[in-house]
DNA sequence: ATGGTAACTGACCAGCCGTTCAATTCAACC
DNA sequence: GGTTGAATTGAACGGCTGGTCAGTTACCAT
């Protein structure tokens, strides 16, 4: 018994990667076997590996694939006018980005611990590009005098933090709406460096 | 070879749950084996099992041995007079006792989802009950007419997260010291919050 | 000196791990 | 209708896993 209908190259792949996500989301890396990916998949342990050369490039290409559509995604926003209308931009951004992919969120910040050095390395790389956007956003808004920051770096990071805490707990149907918690989350931001002027 | 010089039991005890919190904390819960803990104590693995019953528990005593030392040092804080300052005293207490703790942190944020679904929910409740602290002090503060706050259980969870971001970049000795760090997070939970007046 | 016992070893268990590969199956092409 | 070759199976590899336990050691009280 091996393939039943059609050519599935195509197919098992994604399928692949979508049940690595999940799993690796739910269970972490370490915990997942390569055969509990394979039965998601409905395929044998073996198959895996006409897609993947072995666990690990699974887990780093799904961190990749993550942070890189993060940074084309926040590349592709138009200007904002002013400091305090990036700012605002960039949270909603952050929140909408992040709320809508839990899975890749979860695994992009708590598996880094398992990647390879090489692997870890290239990751980080990706992750700080995107905290440069952020940190640069701030760091012209002080420079304009439109927020108050003791220390950009530090500012950055935890608005960061922040932003993504709200993967943690936000459920689809719940008490407050994607809007909703983008709104105040844009302005717990924009207080959070002292913004003068209103743009959440 | 048995024991080697005087009564152990004692001493192994907590060497033991040392190791292990190291150990979790950087590879992960299910990343690490139980060989492994007793290597780095120096004795085999079935010793282990004269001090734990099983892996499961070492890791769910870890952390409730963490939650609960936080709650209780919270607990003993001296009473602040007025929403802002309590605010600034809860801000400077969570980094403060977490920056402490690093390996505590990462294993208490990071390995709830490795819980058995019983100690989960202990573990949980713990850290429901150190959250409503902070939402205590929002609700009160904001009833007060000092805080600007559209909703008490989303500003909770977002200065939590804000503030336990520190742990992920604190290093001692670094560009900044701790008390500079926890002034600058005090101040800019103040300011998510809008805090009128000053007391960072 | 000797018996008791707490502390620990080291071998063992069944079972799972990531990974490899010869053999098989089946759609597509000539 | 036979051939090709991509897609997949299923068994196997050595090695590691959490956990158990009979046996050994070294201290302590008597």
């Amino acid at each position: 018994m091996a393939r039943k209908t059609g050519s599935h190259s195509e197919i098992t792949g994604p399928r692949i990667r979508a049940a690595a996500e999940h799993l690796f989301a739910r269970h972490g890396y370490a915990a997942v076997s390569m055969r509990q990916i394979a039965a998601e998949v409905g395929v044998q342990a073996g198959a895996l590996y006409l897609y993947t050369p072995d666990k690990q490039s699974l887990l780093a290409d799904l961190m990749r694939a993550h942070l890189e559509g993060l940074l084309a995604a926040c590349a592709a926003l138009p200007e904002a006018p002013g400091p305090e209308a990036r700012l605002a931009q960039f949270a909603r951004f952050h929140i909408g980005y992040h709320i809508e992919r839990p899975d890749a969120v979860f695994i992009a910040y708590m598996e880094l611990r398992n990647l390879e050095p090489a692997n870890f390395a290239a990751i980080e790389a990706l992750r700080r590009q995107y905290e440069d956007r952020l940190e640069a956003i701030l760091r012209d808004g002080r420079a304009a005098g439109a927020f108050t920051i003791p220390d950009t770096k530090l500012a950055t990071l935890a608005l960061i933090a922040m932003l993504t805490g709200v993967t943690n707990w936000y459920r689809e149907g719940g008490r407050l709406g994607r809007a909703e918690v983008e709104a105040i989350y844009a302005d717990m931001a924009l207080k959070a460096v002292g913004a003068t002027g209103i743009a959440g």
